[in-house]
DNA sequence: ATTAGTTTTGTGGAAATCCACAAAACAATG
DNA sequence: CATTGTTTTGTGGATTTCCACAAAACTAAT
């Protein structure tokens, strides 16, 4: 095989040269990113670049909303399940110009993408093979980066378990690790864990990590698998709104696990949002506290994800503990329950789902699927059975709390 | 002295021998009461009785609106005074005719009452000079009464303080009990505890004492005193609306305590009501946890005295402890009082105010002397700062309690 | 099947709450 | 002292809630 038929048989500094090489080629922009849409190398003296690919290589990453849209296009899929190069039109939504893809395999894997821009002129089919075979050329530089990467990978992973597990105690020597593993450190972080139906498989964790990386509404510092639990550190992207990004963050993980990779049912939480690492620990417990929750109440949590939102289900474990040693008898609540069992009615549940509701009259009717009067009438008949004053919002809170904690024991 | 000058020389062998020697001299029915008015003699064979005292016959004791009445009439007061015969007239209210009392003395003590009543004819001056004379003669038999009555208590009060300390622990046991000591006992029962503002002196129990007696709202089983707390078993006359009687009588009690002896300031409770004697210990430190919670809560607390009653400040112990631990933080609390400290608002103290009062806008523009656009301005700014959504009723909980027991916090 | 008691649904008008907007008061700042 | 941002008060009208009463449906027991 002369360097005609191979011209990239030469071999290669760095991965700069190799996709300047390509672009000199084929007359075009280059950019070659990994498995997990990162910039890996990218071809330099290039009169005009799209805005993607300027983007990409300010930020080192390929932008979110551009891979959101070549999976919507169907171009991730396609470049996964098959080694032949693919044009891909001009999306102008997401300043994405006609280009050239070609993934980079490695066994039947993945390991990352080579891009082409057609700027100035369109590939031809002889260029289009050229590119195929600069994807198989650049495998082994690819693949050495990747090994550096799981090595290092491994002492993170053992460094995270350390935090997870409160094994590190002081601030400094966590930040320390921080600096000498070079993990981006943060001002807000908290503790997600997403659980899966079944054991995290290898493959399911390449995703969910795909799905990490090239989100970005979220800054992610640090993660591991333990059994169907996905445990992650990370941080919001600005510190005004860390709950409503992380909420964010959360739906779009599903969705994404969902829509790309087909796995619904994930159960996601986050702990507690901290400012200093030695709360490392107490963020994933209470990320935990929050998934056990869900559990046991998946009505009332069905939206909630931080511990902050759990709000008053934080404290039901340790009510739980004193209500079996027979601390909190509610006579009200045994009234209401006897009354319930002998007449087959709801009086319990009515007034749960009332307080539920915000004590709105319409909305808790509606749930209920019951006339509003209806419900004015058993409120009235709950005040009476239950010897309960409607107006008094200490007794009602008592009552609504030891009726979740009567579930919450039921299912214990 | 002749026995015309004093009748009452002579021995008798009981009170109700004597009483009937008193009823033969003034031609009129005679009863004998302690100073509790309960019954302990009176003559037979008489014609016509009041309905008064025919009910005081039947019941062994005076009854609570003719007590009521005599010292609303200044009665009470005048024959504890004095050692003088006094004529009351017709109480047609209470069924109460013409009569003549004169209290029996030992020491500086009234220990006991003589009533005369008019029914044939009016006494005359000599008559009630006679009467003097009886109470005097009267005062061993009584005091005997007493004594034997004081043996008793002590052994009672030992019991007493066993079972409220738990040092008894099998029902049948304290059954047995019961019955050996002749206390009545009863289906369901609960403990109070009145905390006067100093140690209780002997003359203060006396007069609580009395006042317990003579009340015939609840049941009382037994009582003792710990420095400035007095405790007592009572059950309620009816198993119906126990809540609702023993509310009743907390009322009562302290309007008499003022009226008749000029105390002020007592604090009151009741534990829970419970039906097996076991639980006698548990519903004594429930009344103590009351009268903790009062303390600390004055405001929101101060209609309540039942455990019951005391609805979700029942796990304020528990959970600042675990407050303590650094377990439940609630970053909505800390901006909200951040955002306070240093606007000079009053956010925390708004959605407080408006949680106390069942989120009722006017009660509590009114209570807070605000506008009640004021306060709806002020509930959109404790949402945006708070970062809480105030349709989420267990958001609003869990931020209710955090500051309930922020506050308890900085008092205990 | 009848009946008494309880529960649910329907109706209409009084009362209250909610909402958007404007105006005024207030505090902090340079 | 003028400016700026925040907080409070005021107003009018749309909307919702509340309440009392009547009617209908349902349940359990005779």
């Amino acid at each position: 095989m002369t360097l005609k038929e191979d011209p990239f048989k030469a071999n290669f500094d760095s991965l700069e040269e190799f996709a300047d090489r390509i672009s000199d080629l084929l007359q075009c922009p280059i950019t070659i990113e990994d498995a997990n849409h990162r910039l890996i190398a990218y071809s330099a003296h290039d009169d005009y670049t799209d805005p993607a690919r300027t983007a990409t290589i300010i930020s080192r990453r390929v932008p979110e909303k551009v891979i959101n849209s070549l999976w919507k296009k169907g171009v991730i899929p396609a470049l996964l399940s098959s080694e032949e190069p693919l044009r891909i039109d001009t999306i102008s939504e997401v300043g994405l110009g006609n280009r050239v893809a070609v993934s980079i395999w490695k066994n039947n894997e993945v390991i990352g993408f080579i891009w082409a821009l057609e700027t100035e002129r369109t590939l031809s089919k002889e260029d289009m093979e050229l590119l195929k075979k600069a994807a198989k050329a650049a495998k082994n530089k690819v693949l050495q980066l990747y090994m550096r990467k799981n090595k290092r990978e491994e002492r993170v992973q053992e460094f995270f378990w350390k935090l997870l597990t409160g094994h590190i105690k002081t601030n400094e020597e966590i930040k320390e690790n921080f600096d000498m593993m070079q993990i981006p450190t943060a001002s807000l972080f908290s503790v997600f864990v997403f659980r899966f139906a079944s054991d995290i498989t290898n493959d399911l964790e390449k995703q969910i990590s795909y799905v990490l990386q090239t989100t970005q509404q979220i800054q992610v510092l640090l993660y591991t698998v333990d059994r169907n639990d996905f445990i992650l550190l990370a941080a919001p992207k600005s510190p005004n709104q860390p709950l409503y990004e992380f909420n964010q963050f959360i739906a779009s993980f599903a969705t994404k696990m969902k829509e790309r990779f087909h796995i619904n049912s994930i159960q996601s939480s986050f702990g507690g949002i901290y400012e200093t690492f030695e709360h490392i620990e107490k963020s994933y417990k209470e990320a935990l506290t929050v998934l056990s929750m869900k559990e046991k109440f998946p009505e009332q949590t069905s939206s909630i994800y931080g511990y902050q939102q759990l709000g008053m289900y934080q404290f039901f474990d340790l009510l739980l503990e004193k209500k079996r040693q027979g601390e909190f008898t509610n006579s009200s609540l045994a009234k209401l329950q006897a009354y319930d069992d002998k007449h087959h009615t709801n009086l319990i549940e009515t007034f749960e789902s009332f307080f539920d509701h915000d004590s709105n009259v319409n909305e808790t009717a509606k749930a209920l699927n019951i006339h509003p009067n209806t419900l004015a009438y058993r409120l009235k008949r709950i005040a009476e059975i239950g010897e309960i004053d409607l107006h008094d919002i200490n007794q009602k809170v008592k009552l609504y709390i030891d009726i979740k904690l009567a579930k919450y024991e039921a299912l214990h």
